[in-house]
DNA sequence: GGCCTATAGGGGGAAAATCCCCTGGGGTTA
DNA sequence: TAACCCCAGGGGATTTTCCCCCTATAGGCC
């Protein structure tokens, strides 16, 4: 039997090359190659490189991260199977995984005999769902999905934002974006209305549950 | 020449089990274990089995994670070897694992060769230092030591601090709790001096840092 | 007894945040 | 061309936050 050829993309070196070993253990999969990101996967591709049966897709990544990744397969390898593989086991996440193609989704706590077999049913069946992934997917139905809205922030709202989420007050926003206060105070409007959040604490706590501001 | 021996103290099952191939393809070591926590890891030593050369630490786990166990194991077991490992690469948690007699401390994207390395060193020389961790190190000496604010907070600070992180209002979070609104206003004056914030934003933004809230 | 802390409460006031409403200019697009 | 949005700004009012001050009880500790 032919082994069934793999790429993993991950940019945890470590357990990338880790799991390699665990992979190659397998017998009938072959690691054809180890990427950081999605950009060195786009990459791969565009060397006319051998095309995997299965991708392994870490979702939290530098440069290109796996939700940006499985929009661009969506648009040039609609076909390339993918395992989505994380740490996060946030359910937006998950869903957007799935909704760009993702066959699968796994964390990374799972017992490796369930990932031998996802990784065997999304490469015959097409697909895997565990409990967990059931449960994301019937939620998401329930919930209007009104995506997400900070997308439809302006430029000059989205640089108000990283301002917003310090001890700065709305003055010191202004004097630093170069501004008159009342133009700030249009962003905050505006931005609330279009977050839905009803105080400045709620805003913090929007940019903090969408990751849209780095904390360190 | 006998191998070293090592148990691997990870609660991503995948990871851990990934980890052992990649050591084991090593020759020179051997894995005795892979436990969950930190918990299962003074279970391991309450049994009196094999006393491993080194053990690979997780920071992040459930139960009891890798700042508790360096605690547990600096009472119990202070010549132990311990190779800390983590995605985190806060300066914070480096310093206090290193502080907690960790060995050594690695970020899980290291190159394996890096990774080997380390382990040498540390089950050989008994440590192992990498640049970021003398960046932390370096940077922590400047650094006037007064610990977790948020230790010295007291039941009632925390149970305010709790619905500090919403949209509600003082006078809100007062009816919530049962109490005065100026008794809320009393807590959130020593949490804030505590804590050395400013404003609630700063104290929502704290609360994140330290994952003192969980958001979801 | 003094001293400290946690708890619960209050007065008063200044500064911010929040919420309405409004005027323009400039660009896009139907 | 009219409708619409982004940008920049403003008036005015109400809440909320923030920052001082203060009292009092109960418990622990020296």
């Amino acid at each position: 039997m032919k082994k069934k050829s793999i790429v993993i993309v991950d940019d945890h070196l470590l357990f990338a090359q880790s799991l390699e070993s665990l992979i190659t253990k397998l017998e009938e999969y072959e690691v054809l190659a180890i990427l950081k990101n999605g950009k060195e996967l786009t990459q791969y591709y565009m060397h006319k490189r051998k095309v995997p049966d299965l991708i392994l897709l870490d979702v939290k990544m530098p440069v290109m991260d796996g939700i940006q990744t499985m929009q661009w397969l969506k648009e040039n390898r609609p076909e390339q199977k993918v395992l989505a593989l994380t740490m996060e086991d946030d359910e937006d996440t998950i869903i957007k995984m799935l909704r760009n193609g993702a066959k699968g989704y796994l964390l990374k706590d799972i017992h490796p005999e369930n990932f031998e077999f996802a990784m065997k049913m999304v490469i015959e069946q097409g697909f895997y769902y565990s409990g967990k992934i059931e449960n994301a997917l019937r939620n998401s139905e329930n919930v209007d999905d009104s995506g997400d809205f900070h997308e439809r922030l302006t430029e000059k709202e989205r640089g108000f934002l990283k301002h917003a989420c310090s001890e700065l007050t709305y003055r010191d926003i202004a004097e630093e974006m170069g501004l008159s206060p009342k133009t700030i105070e249009n962003y905050r409007e505006a931005v609330f209305k279009k977050l839905e959040v009803k105080t400045r604490v709620g805003l913090v706590i929007y940019c903090m549950k969408n990751k849209l501001i780095k904390i360190d």
